[in-house]
DNA sequence: CAGTGGTCTAGACCACAAC
DNA sequence: TTGTGGTCTAGACCACTGG
């Protein structure tokens, strides 16, 4: 059989269209049972591999459940995934238009608190690095970043005064990671948060929290506080 | 040549484990300009196939810019991306050991206020079913929901009673959606977050808004309050 | 125009899991 | 034991994009 120019071609992206559809308009309500790749192969008129790489497509997106010798069953209600890109400060003002104004308001070498000891996993005479600064768009605040770094697993950071270079920046150039954990939370503004970011004390604010982990080393955890009015945004 | 067993050829997993290493640890720090994949898959003793996916899935990963042309090149700074996997309550409930129960509110048929009607973008003369519930871990107040949903879209909507059935589970088993924008924030308890949720008035309350379409239509907009103390959490 | 990633194919062996 | 998805290979054409 002569070769189809690949413009012809079926291509992976409209197979996986065409599942979708079936699913959410079509016939594969939920909870079918699929036919086997190879039958969907031969039905679709590709070959098994490229099936696949749609179906993998499909069941990324959350519609379906695979599984070997079970075969693939579209899920009783899609997995509802949502994809955050977490921007570095800077960039997010900047893409704002407005400039961006990085302001160091505290660094001392501490002890961390009880709370901030046990999230990272660090002993009680470990030497922290304890930093807050302030992220500006234009005139006004945009974010405090509340943050410590362990010293003793990145001694590094006892000779950066981070003047200038925001903590961020400094780690994402040094430090790579192999662990993170994220979490979403509303808190009540304290004085610091009134202090720099204009809030009312005890208002909500949104918050962030960030603990890093390289091999099994915490290296850092920061709580980012937003300016009043702030939402996280993602469209899927 | 003979085949080699499946289990001594080098796996796209492990390439990609290397790859990110080298990024990481190794030599490919941010800026590098990685060999073409025909070149990789000669060093890495697999076929191109097998490079390209490995590829894939670092860039993926977020560590990696690939353009035609131009090449693969290591990211100044890795995409953060957070993946959160949004449960639904009675799941999360449930997953916590907690019984789930569930109450509804408050169920009208109403006009939407300004804000809603413009989020959804729907007409001013549109019918629409507002709904309140609150979803319970054992004796304890979770989460409470106030939802809208666009009745001129979805007609059936108004011969449901949702006293039994929650919002959430009708519309998945009765609609599709194409199109989903969610938001986190902070935002200050009201009266009715104060009475279903144990709230003091003012208080920060961690908040999801999540507005859904099906082909261009509004479906629903729901914004889901959660008891004190909450926080979403996500590692990777 | 030419180089690089994007994708398709046909065939093969394998790992997992239900039986 | 057997059926299903997971993955690898070798070869091919194509699409995008910088020069």
């Amino acid at each position: 059989m002569t070769q189809m120019k690949a413009s012809d071609r079926t291509t992976w992206r409209e197979i996986m269209a065409e599942i979708v559809r079936r699913i959410t308009d079509g016939p594969w309500g939920p909870g079918t049972l699929l036919p086997g790749e190879v039958e969907m192969a031969r039905t679709f008129g590709c070959s098994r591999t490229t099936m696949n790489r749609a179906l993998r497509a499909v069941a990324d997106q959350g519609y379906l459940d695979r599984r070997r010798k079970t075969g693939t069953r579209v899920r009783l209600s899609p997995r509802r995934l949502a994809r955050f890109e977490i921007p570095m400060v800077r960039d997010e003002i900047e893409a704002s238009g407005a400039p961006y104004r990085y302001a160091l308001v505290q660094r001392e070498v501490a002890v961390a608190p009880k709370w901030v000891r046990a999230r990272m996993g660090v002993e009680a005479d470990a030497r922290m690095m304890h930093l807050v600064c302030v992220h500006h768009a234009g005139d006004r605040p945009f974010q405090m970043e509340d943050r410590w770094i362990n010293a003793g697993a990145l001694p590094l950071v006892l000779e950066q005064s981070f003047a200038v270079v925001t903590p961020n920046e400094w780690l994402i150039a040094t430090v790579p990671f192999s662990q993170v954990e994220i979490s979403f939370l509303a808190c009540a503004a304290d004085a610091a948060a009134a202090e720099h970011l204009g809030h009312v004390a005890g208002e909500p604010v949104f918050t962030v929290e960030s603990a890093t982990w390289w091999q099994d080393q915490a290296i850092t955890l920061v709580s980012l506080f937003y300016h009043k009015g702030y939402r996280m945004t993602t469209r899927y």
